[in-house]
DNA sequence: GCACGGTTTCCACTCAGCGGAAGATGGTCC
DNA sequence: GGACCATCTTCCGCTGAGTGGAAACCGTGC
């Protein structure tokens, strides 16, 4: 038997990348709840600023949550410290170029300032990639607990023909990201598409990785892999600072 | 007769800037609820996401509420396609730079880029501060709604002593920021600090302001105007082709 | 004017939610 | 080591908050 909370939860829930803005109707379903509990529910949540209804009727997420996302300690102060390098990093590079952390076994992408070369990017910022396939990925896979690691290594998943999907592979470069203190990845997770990534630390601890998506990686490796360090020891001073 | 969904966004509300984190007395006490209705309640968002538990038992806004905050219309790529601009802006300047838009009969800032420069700076992203009393805010109060501009009118309220309180002065400034396309605060919002603001516009209609606050606007006021503009410029053309 | 789809409102029925109290846990002080 | 305190966790009898099908309402298109 759902609760309440469940079913107020439930109709969050129904919002997505894809799912920005729902009929009340659309809303029922995609939360599984009947309409007239839906309105009821919707309406508090509309009341209390969770929920907006647009002119026409439509649901969408409300300003509140925006508000309450940046109290999520993820944003504690990261992404905005940050900022300022990811530009100097873009600057250096004109590639795109992203923050990222670890969320479980996937990428979150803190934030992101788009390259102007036409190389196809598939993240965004709130966006979960895999960490077997990204290089961003690679640096906070490498350096993730042990059973992080086992749990990727034992289902990793295609995305291009070119993802690495062999666990001795795997294991093995990320031996070699520990070594060389960045990852590259060629095609593995967008046709088209290399990156080259570095951990930040904070103090010894590795909490998130900087990276950049470039056409070709090999002729630029040790000019990226040279920028992206400066950016990350930028961020990781600051980190200890504070 | 208080709703669950009441009491549970209840718990959701005492979080804030100055309480990122809560003991489970503290979280009660601030949602006005008995410790065993909290603990239930509060169980159910930390299993869904919309808070978590640290290690030592406290609550936290949970990543799930950023995930959800970041579909919230406001977001829709404003803040990542203005980015590149800010940090023109602040590689031009050297000044914080800040990204914002009106919110009801205040200012809410998108985005920060903080300059180097020991200048006072009280806001953030996410903070909402007074129309009145800031360079972003007397831009986007200019071009609001006559409603919210007299209702902003009848309720100046002092922040520093040199906050324009009499609505006949503020009335003179709106109208010339709107004639000269840009607007100033000297010391208005907090001592030590001025700025200087400009429009954003998407086809005709002013939808945020861009600004730097600086120590002192007028040595160098034509030069930020210009810079300022020329983001301003380079945002609206993007925003016209999305 | 009618049909249709979506939204809003009603209300008899029922079980989810309530929160005080008791127990458990951990830290501090003497 | 024991006493004390504050915080957290769990229990459970009672009851009114919540339920959702159905009807009414609304807007649009033909």
């Amino acid at each position: 038997m759902a609760t309440v909370t469940s079913r107020a939860l439930a109709l969050l829930a129904a919002f997505d990348e894809g799912h920005r803005r729902l009929t009340l109707t659309a809303l029922a379903a995609r939360a599984d709840l009947p309409i007239a509990t839906a309105h009821r529910l919707a309406a508090e949540l509309v009341a209390w600023g969770a929920l907006a209804r647009t002119s026409d009727g439509d649901y969408v997420v409300g300003r509140r949550l925006w508000d309450l996302g940046l109290l999520a300690p993820l944003n504690a102060g990261l992404v905005e410290l940050a900022s300022p390098y990811l530009h100097d990093l873009y600057s250096a590079t004109l590639a795109t170029a992203h923050l990222a952390v670890r969320d479980g076994l996937e990428v979150l992408y803190l934030d992101r300032l788009r390259g102007t070369a036409s190389v196809p990017i598939v993240s965004t910022v709130g966006s979960r990639l895999p960490l077997h396939a990204t290089g961003v990925g690679k640096v906070l896979l490498a350096h993730a607990p042990t059973e992080v690691q086992q749990a990727v290594l034992g289902a990793l998943t295609r995305v291009t023909p070119y993802t690495v999907t062999q666990p001795g592979t795997l294991q093995r470069q990320l031996a070699a990201v520990r070594r060389d203190d960045h990852a590259t990845t060629v095609e593995e997770m967008s046709l088209g598409a290399c990156s080259v990534a570095v951990p930040v630390r904070r103090d010894d601890t590795v909490v998130a990785a900087l990276g950049v998506v470039v056409a070709t990686p090999r002729r630029d490796r040790s000019r990226l892999v040279g920028a992206l360090q400066v950016a990350a020891n930028g961020i990781g001073r600051e980190l200890s600072r504070t």
